[in-house]
DNA sequence: TATATGAGTTTTGGAAATGGACTAATAGAG
DNA sequence: CTCTATTAGTCCATTTCCAAAACTCATATA
């Protein structure tokens, strides 16, 4: 399968991936998140090439993950900014964290510290249930297709 | 920067992205988390070429995220299994799900339906803090280097 | 006029991915 | 005891992607 194609599958697993899924995305999308918006900044952080982070930060555009917001004029520069979308990936991002804390953090010390200032302590990310608020484990889980989406129903017209 | 480099970074998501921050990894898991074990239940489910099929099983078992179990022998063959890290991994993927279904799910209805068996609902994954269960937004996260890290120590010595 | 800044584009050799053919070990059918 | 199917690979030619460095362009500053 390549990569455009990905977009197209029927699971918001590939569609989120095709989006965010490739090597360099993911670490543009964690300096954003850490304050970086122009292009030299995510240049010096990430030591990619210019050809990528062009590209890169074209496609986090076009798909309304990064809004170019100008800075100045006279020659016009822009910002790289999150939108809402983009606000909406932090979870992906902590619960990335959250798993390379736990398993590669030396000594039990991880590299960064994070602290939630509604309540004003270091913290860890936890991923819960909308609707019991307790930890989600993978046994808990039980998956299945959603027959009410447009999806399920062109694949049972055609089957008709 | 290299690949091979990302994990000797000293960040969490660097390291974390270094083990399955590819194209196909996260894939692979989502199978695994949906109980898909075999090389070929592998390949028919994502259409990728054997050979990166079989380099990428190779890497996510030396990164102790899968593990292989034999199931017969003459010849001996093997299901791919998670491990305990690799089950670490569900939050990754339940947060990719969630942003996929909020933004790219046709008519507000997902493709797969999730239900938590604890409380019997059909439920969203959210991220939380550990400390006062709340949702967490990015506005309200602050960062800083964590000075007991013993990668933070190495770096003040050489400086000092 | 020369140099610096910011944000790219172009070029080119090398690395990785793709798709298809080939291999191996074994079980079961005829 | 040969033929075919199953499972899990490996090998290889072609295409695509990526890194690094050089080049471009618009402007500001010395």
């Amino acid at each position: 399968m390549r990569w455009e194609q990905l977009g197209e599958q029927n699971c918001s697993v590939a569609r989120s991936l095709s989006v965010f899924g490739d090597r360099w995305t993911l670490l543009i999308l964690r300096d954003s998140f850490l304050g970086i918006k122009r292009f030299d900044d995510f240049m010096d952080d990430l030591k990619l090439s210019r050809t990528i982070l062009t590209d890169r930060l074209n496609k986090l555009v076009e798909h309304d993950v990064l809004i170019k917001v100008p800075y100045q004029t006279k020659p016009t520069r822009y910002d790289y900014k999150l939108t809402e979308k983009g606000r909406a990936l932090h979870p992906v991002i902590l619960a990335i964290v959250q798993w390379g804390d736990t398993f590669y953090a030396e000594d039990g010390e991880p590299p960064v510290l994070r602290t939630h200032k509604k309540c004003g302590h270091d913290f860890q990310a936890i991923v819960v249930c909308s609707e019991c608020s307790e930890p989600i484990k993978p046994q808990d889980v039980t998956v299945r297709v959603n027959r009410n989406s447009p999806a399920y129903k062109r694949n049972a017209l055609q089957k008709a």
